[in-house]
RNA sequence: GCUGAAGUGGUGGAAUUGGUAGACACGUUGGACUUAAAAUCCAAUGUCCAUUAGGACGUACGGGUUCAAGUCCCGUCUUCAGUACCA
C-alpha cells in the first residue's frame, strides 16, 4: 500500500469538517488556551508558500495544546478592508465588496487544504457590517469618554460636564489639546451648545483636529510615507506638498504611559517591546517659554536638557510652525517662503534621514533669552519636524550634534557652557561627564543637578516647568478612502454628532466612482445616499438635507488598523448581535495565550490594540488590559529568483534590404551561468566564443544578410528574471518551457555549460509576481501533499528569521513521510505488530519525546522535524514494529503532519481523533547511559575520543587518559602542565 | 540618520550553562537494481596539503578574556526590517 498522500489529505479535512473536531465551546471543564494568528489582508494574488508560515507554526502549538489537555481556541479571519482592493476598484470599477468576497473564497480553499485546525465557526471579517458595526460602536465610547490623570484612567463625557458645571475647567486635570482657554462654572453655562461642543472636543479620545498629510494634488488624495519616492507620488510621478487637513484622530498619548508600564506584564520579544518602547519615546525634561522681542508672541519648547539652557545661541522653529508668518520680519520675507516651499516637498522621512544636508533660513526675529535677557536668532530649519513635540527647539550648539552642525553651517556663535571640554570640532552631548560653567546658577553643577536647579529657576520666573514628554502622537484616525468603516457621525453646524448605537451598523453607502470628487472631497462625495434623517434615524438622499433634521454624514473612512484594533475580543463570540461579545465569553477566554506574527506590526498594529483594549478595560467593557500574553514574530520567506543571461552585440548589416532587426526570426541569445560570470569578468576566450556563436547563428538564419558586429564595446549582457518553474533542483534551465513562455523567447539560442545543460543564476529576493519567484502552495500540496508543506516550511529554519524557499528541498521531508509511512504499513497492509519495544526502541521513542515536547515549547519547529527524521532513520534501521513505541510517535508527529497521523492512528484501530489523544509521557530511565565517549582534547584541539564509565571519578579518567596510548602518541615526550576534566563533556590536556 | 534583527560548507540550517563545529536535509560525485528511465537503496562530500597515516586552516572582519570561544567582551563591515496613511 502506497502512500497517497493526495487521497489521506482530502479524507481526513472532510473528517475534521464534518465532525466539528476544532470547535472550540465557551465553557469547558478544560484550562483554556487561545493561539492566535494576525488575520490576513485576503489580496487578489491569493496566497505563495511565505503566508502560511505564522499559520503552521500556531497550528502545531494549538494541536500540542490540545494534546495536552487543553480547550483551545484557533479562530481565523480577515483583515478585509484595504487599499489593495479599493485600487483595483478604482482600475476596474468591480466593487471591493465583490473582488473582497472572491479573494476571501480563493484564501479559505487554500487554507482549507493545508489542514489547520481553525475554528471556522468564529470567523469575522472586518468589512462585514455585523462585525464593524462594533468597530463603530467602540468609535462612540472613545468619542464619549476623556481622560482624567487624576484617577489615571478613562472616563464617562459626562462627568467632565458635570465639573465644568459646578468648577469650570481650572481643577481639571484631564488629557486634553493644549492651551485650551480657562473658564469658570457660570461661564461654561452661559456658552451656546456650539461652544461647549467645541470645548469638549478639545478633551475627547477621539477627536478633530488639523493635521498635516502628505497631499497630492494631481491624485486629489493622502499618500502614505511609502508611496512617496523621491518627493514624488509613487503612481504616476507627481508632486506631494505638506498639507494641513481636518481629520480624526485618536488620543493614544493619554495611554502613553500606561502603555509603557504594561510592556513589563506581557511576555513579548526584546526587540519588539524595545521597538515599542522606543516608539513610545518617553523622555523627562522641561517646557520653557521663551519671550520674543518686539512682540506678544512666546515660543514654546520642549527639552531634555534644561541643564544647558545657558548654551543656547539661537532657536530653531519647524518651517510649518505657526509662529512663523508672524515673526518673520518684511526683510526675510522672500527667503523664508522660498525656504517653506522648499521644505514642503520633502518627506518627513527625508528630513529625519538626511543629516547631511543642512538647511534653513532666518526669520529676523529674536527671542529673549529668560535668564541673561539676551537675544536669540530665531531661524527656522527642516530638521525640526511639526508634528514632534510643540515644533520648536532651543539650539544648544555645544551639547547637540544637529544644533552644532547648524550652527558651524550658518555662522551661528556656539557658546561653551561645558567645563573642561573643548567643543571647537564637535559638540560635546555625554551628560554623565557633564560640568556646567559660563552658566551663572549653574556653574560647577553635574547634569542632575543642574537639570534640577535650572528647572526651578525656570518655574520662579514662569518660564517653565518640568515636564514629561512622548514622542507618541496622537493617531490620525481619517482615511479619505472609500473601502473602510464608515463614521457613525453626521454634521449639525458644522459639529459632529454620533449616531445612536442602536441604529448601528452605518453600511457603506453605494457610489460610481471610487476616486475622490471634483472638488477634492473624499470618494463617500460621491455617494447620492448619504444623510443622516435625525427623525427616522436612518440614511437618506442627500436632496434631502434640511441641516434641520437631516444631516449631512461624514465623508471620511476609518483606517486600516481599526477593525484589527480589537479583532480578537470578538472570535471569543463572534456570532453576537447584542453586544461585541458577551461578558460570559469574555470572562472565560480572557486574552490570547499565544499571538502569532509578522514583526512588521511591531508598532502600528500591536500599539494600537494595546490602546484599545486598555481603553475598553476603563470603560469595563473587557476583564484584562493586555490582549495577549505571549507574543512570537515570525520571519519571512523569501523567494530564490532564477535568472537567464542575454547577451548581444550591436549588429551591422552590409545588405540592409535583406535584413530587418524585427524580424519575427530575430532570436535572442543566452548564455549560461559559469560562462557569464566568466564573460562578465572579461574573459578573452569567452567572449570570442560567444561572439563567434552569435555572428554563425545570426549569418545561418539570415544567410541573404551580411552580418557583422559593430563597436567592440557594444556587449550587451543583461541578467532577466525567468520563472522559477521552469528550473529543476539543479538549477538547469527547461529550454522548451522556456521558449514557449513568452513569444519572443521562442526562437531563444543558448551557449550551454560544456554537459550541455542551461544553469540559471539564483538570488534571494522577496517574494512576488514580478519577480518571477512566487511559489503557490496549491502545487506544492498537489504534488507532495500538505504535511510535506507544512514540514517543509518549519524544517527551512527557525520561525523567527528570514529564510529563502527553494522548492527542490521539499524531497527531504517528503521521503521522510515517505519512509514512515513504510515503518507502518508495507505490500501486505499494516505490518505493526503487538512485539514489546526492545531497549533501543524505547530509547529512540523517549529521546524523541523529550526533544519534541521542549522544541515545541521553545517555538524550535525546525530542530523538531530534523528529530523526526532521525527516530524514523533509528526505527527503520532497528526493524521496530512494535506498536507500543510507533502508537505514541504518531501524537508526538500529529501536531505537524496531522493528516498521515490520523490515517495511521486510524490504522491501528482507534476510532476518534489523533486529536483527542494524550501526548505521551517522557521516561527519563530509558536514557540513563552507563558510559560516555569522552573527547580528548591537546591544547583546546579535540584529538581522539575515548569511551569511559559515566560513574569514573576525575583522578580515575585523568589516569585512563594518561594510559592510553595516543595520549603519550600526542605528548610525544612532553609533560602535561595541566590536565582539565570536567565529568561527563571533556578532558583537555594542557603543555 | 534613528531603532531593531541577522551574518556558520555549494544551499537551508544544527550545536544545552563557554566543552567533539557542520546534526538533519538539499545538491553534487560514485555505486547497486533496471534493456532503459523513474523510483528505491548504499557510500563519499567544509577548504587545503598528503598515496596512506595524518596534518594545517576554518563560524563576516580586526582585537581581547579563557585550559577551552560560533557562543563572552571591545571595535569594524555587510545585509534585512520598522520609521507614524502598504497590510
Amino acid at each position: 500500500m502506497i502512500y497517497d498522500f493526495n487521497k489521506i489529505e482530502e479524507k481526513w479535512q472532510k473528517y475534521w469538517a464534518d465532525n466539528q473536531t476544532f470547535k472550540a465551546e465557551n465553557q469547558s471543564e478544560k484550562p483554556k488556551y487561545y493561539v492566535l494568528d494576525m488575520f490576513p489582508y485576503p489580496s487578489g494574488a491569493g496566497l505563495h508558500v511565505g503566508h502560511p508560515l505564522g499559520y503552521i507554526a500556531s497550528d502545531i502549538y494549538a494541536r500540542y495544546k490540545r494534546h495536552q489537555g487543553f480547550n483551545v481556541l484557533h479562530p481565523q479571519g480577515y483583515d478585509s478592508f484595504g487599499l489593495p482592493a479599493e485600487q483595483y476598484a478604482i482600475q476596474t470599477g468591480q466593487h471591493p465588496a465583490v473582488t473582497t468576497k472572491e479573494n476571501i473564497a480563493t484564501y479559505r480553499r487554500q487554507l482549507d487544504q493545508i489542514g489547520f485546525s481553525f475554528d471556522w465557526s468564529r470567523e469575522v471579517r472586518t468589512s462585514d457590517p455585523q462585525y464593524y458595526k462594533w468597530t463603530q460602536w467602540i468609535f462612540i465610547q472613545l468619542f464619549n469618554s476623556w481622560y482624567n490623570n487624576d484617577t489615571n484612567k478613562a472616563e464617562d463625557i459626562s462627568t467632565l460636564i458635570s465639573i465644568f458645571e459646578t468648577e469650570g475647567n481650572a481643577t481639571v486635570n484631564a488629557v486634553c489639546d493644549d492651551n485650551i482657554a480657562a473658564f469658570t462654572a457660570a461661564e461654561w453655562k452661559g456658552y451656546t451648545s456650539k461652544e461647549q461642543q467645541a470645548i469638549l472636543l478639545q478633551y475627547r479620545l477621539t477627536y478633530l483636529a488639523e493635521t498635516e498629510v502628505n497631499w497630492c494634488p494631481a491624485l486629489g488624495t493622502v499618500l502614505a510615507n511609502d508611496e512617496i519616492v523621491n518627493g514624488v507620488s509613487e503612481r504616476g510621478g507627481h508632486p506631494v506638498i505638506r498639507k494641513k487637513m481636518t481629520q480624526w484622530s485618536m488620543r493614544i498619548s493619554a495611554y502613553a504611559e500606561r502603555l509603557l508600564q504594561g510592556l513589563d506584564k506581557v511576555d513579548w520579544t526584546d526587540s519588539l517591546k524595545e521597538s515599542q518602547r522606543n516608539w513610545i519615546g518617553k523622555s523627562v525634561g522641561a517646557a520653557v517659554t521663551f519671550k520674543v522681542k518686539d512682540s506678544d508672541a512666546v515660543i514654546d519648547v520642549f527639552t531634555t536638557r534644561p541643564d544647558t539652557i545657558f548654551g543656547v545661541s539661537f532657536m530653531t522653529l519647524a518651517p510649518e510652525h505657526d509662529l512663523v508668518s508672524q515673526l518673520t520680519t518684511p526683510e526675510q520675507k522672500a527667503e523664508v517662503e522660498a525656504y517653506i516651499l522648499a521644505t514642503a516637498k520633502r518627506s518627513e522621512r527625508d528630513r529625519m534621514a538626511d543629516v547631511k544636508t543642512i538647511s534653513g533660513a532666518f526669520t529676523g526675529a529674536y527671542a529673549e533669552h529668560p535668564f541673561t535677557k539676551e537675544p536669540i536668532p530665531v531661524w527656522i530649519g527642516d530638521y525640526v519636524l511639526a508634528g514632534y513635540g510643540t515644533g520648536a527647539v532651543m539650539s544648544v550648539p555645544c551639547g547637540d550634534e544637529r544644533d552644532y552642525a547648524f550652527a558651524k553651517h550658518f555662522n551661528i556663535p556656539i557658546i561653551n557652557i561645558f567645563e573642561g571640554v573643548d567643543i571647537s570640532e564637535a559638540a560635546f552631548t555625554d551628560k554623565e561627564k557633564t560640568v556646567i560653567g559660563n552658566s551663572d546658577f549653574l556653574n560647577g553643577m553635574n547634569y542632575k543637578k543642574a537639570t534640577k536647579r535650572a528647572i526651578f529657576e525656570l518655574e520662579k520666573i514662569g518660564q517653565g516647568e518640568g515636564k514629561t514628554n512622548y514622542r507618541l502622537r496622537d493617531a490620525v484616525f481619517s482615511r479619505q478612502r472609500y473601502w473602510g468603516e464608515p463614521f457613525p457621525v453626521y454634521y449639525v453646524d458644522g459639529m459632529p454628532q454620533m449616531i445612536a448605537a442602536e441604529h448601528l451598523p452605518i453600511t457603506l453607502p453605494e457610489v460610481e466612482k471610487y476616486l475622490p470628487t471634483e472638488t477634492g472631497e473624499p470618494p463617500l462625495g460621491n455617494a447620492t445616499v448619504w444623510a443622516w434623517d435625525t427623525t427616522k434615524n436612518e440614511v437618506v438622499s442627500n436632496d434631502l438635507i434640511d441641516n434641520e433634521t437631516i444631516h449631512p454624514l461624514e465623508l471620511n473612512t476609518m483606517p486600516g488598523w481599526a477593525g484589527s484594533s480589537w479583532y480578537f475580543n470578538r472570535y471569543m463570540d463572534s456570532t453576537n448581535t447584542e453586544e461585541f461579545a458577551s461578558k460570559e465569553a469574555l470572562n472565560y477566554w480572557k486574552d490570547v495565550d499565544l499571538y502569532i506574527g509578522g514583526s512588521e506590526h511591531a508598532t502600528g498594529h500591536l500599539l494600537y490594540s494595546r490602546f484599545w483594549q486598555k481603553f475598553l478595560f476603563d470603560k469595563g467593557v473587557v476583564p484584562v488590559d493586555e490582549f495577549a500574553k505571549k507574543l512570537i514574530n515570525q520571519g519571512m520567506i523569501l523567494g530564490t529568483s532564477a535568472f537567464v543571461y542575454r547577451f548581444s552585440w550591436m549588429i551591422v548589416s552590409n545588405t540592409d534590404e535583406a535584413f530587418d532587426i524585427l524580424d519575427p526570426k530575430m532570436p535572442s541569445f543566452f548564455i549560461t551561468k559559469s560562462k557569464f560570470e566568466k564573460m562578465k569578468s572579461g574573459d578573452v576566450e569567452e567572449i570570442k566564443n560567444a561572439k563567434e556563436f552569435f555572428l554563425s547563428t545570426l549569418n545561418e538564419i539570415f544567410p541573404d544578410s551580411d552580418i557583422k558586429l559593430g563597436d567592440e564595446i557594444s556587449l550587451q549582457l543583461v541578467p532577466t528574471h525567468v520563472d522559477v518553474s521552469f528550473v529543476n533542483s539543479s538549477d538547469e534551465l527547461d529550454i522548451e518551457q522556456f521558449k514557449n513562455w513568452r513569444t519572443d523567447y521562442t526562437n531563444s539560442k543558448f551557449i550551454n555549460e560544456d554537459d550541455g545543460t542551461y544553469k540559471v543564476g539564483r538570488e534571494v529576493e522577496k517574494m512576488s509576481k514580478s519577480k518571477y519567484n512566487v511559489v503557490n502552495p496549491d502545487d506544492i500540496v498537489s504534488d507532495y501533499g500538505a504535511d510535506s508543506l507544512r514540514l517543509y516550511e518549519m524544517f527551512l529554519g527557525p520561525l523567527e528569521q528570514y529564510k529563502p524557499w527553494n522548492t527542490a528541498g521539499i524531497t527531504g521531508v517528503h521521503n521522510f513521510l515517505k519512509k514512515l509511512w513504510k515503518l507502518y504499513v508495507d505490500d501486505n497492509g499494516l505490518k505493526v505488530s503487538e512485539a514489546a519495544a526492545t531497549k533501543d526502541n524505547l530509547k529512540t521513542l523517549h529521546k524523541t519525546i523529550k526533544k519534541v515536547q521542549e522544541d515545541i515549547e521553545n517555538f524550535s519547529f525546525n530542530t523538531s522535524v530534523s528529530t523526526f527524521m532521525i527516530a524514523v532513520n533509528e526505527f527503520t534501521t532497528q526493524k521496530c514494529t512494535s506498536k507500543e513505541v510507533l502508537e505514541p510517535l504518531l501524537v508526538l508527529l500529529s501536531p505537524y503532519a496531522p493528516h498521515i497521523a490520523e490515517e495511521l492512528w486510524n490504522q491501528l484501530g482507534n476510532s476518534a481523533s489523533i486529536s483527542t489523544a494524550a501526548f505521551p509521557e517522557f521516561d527519563a530511565s530509558h536514557l540513563v547511559e552507563s558510559s560516555k565517549n569522552y573527547p580528548i582534547s591537546f591544547n583546546g584541539k579535540m584529538r581522539f575520543t575515548m569511551e569511559l564509565p559515566m560513574d569514573m571519578s576525575k583522578d580515575d579518567i585523568e589516569a585512563a587518559v594518561m594510559a592510553n596510548e595516543k595520549t603519550q602518541e600526542q605528548l610525544a615526550g612532553r609533560t602535561p602542565k595541566k590536565v582539565i576534566v570536567v565529568p561527563g563533556k571533556i578532558v583537555n590536556i594542557v603543555g
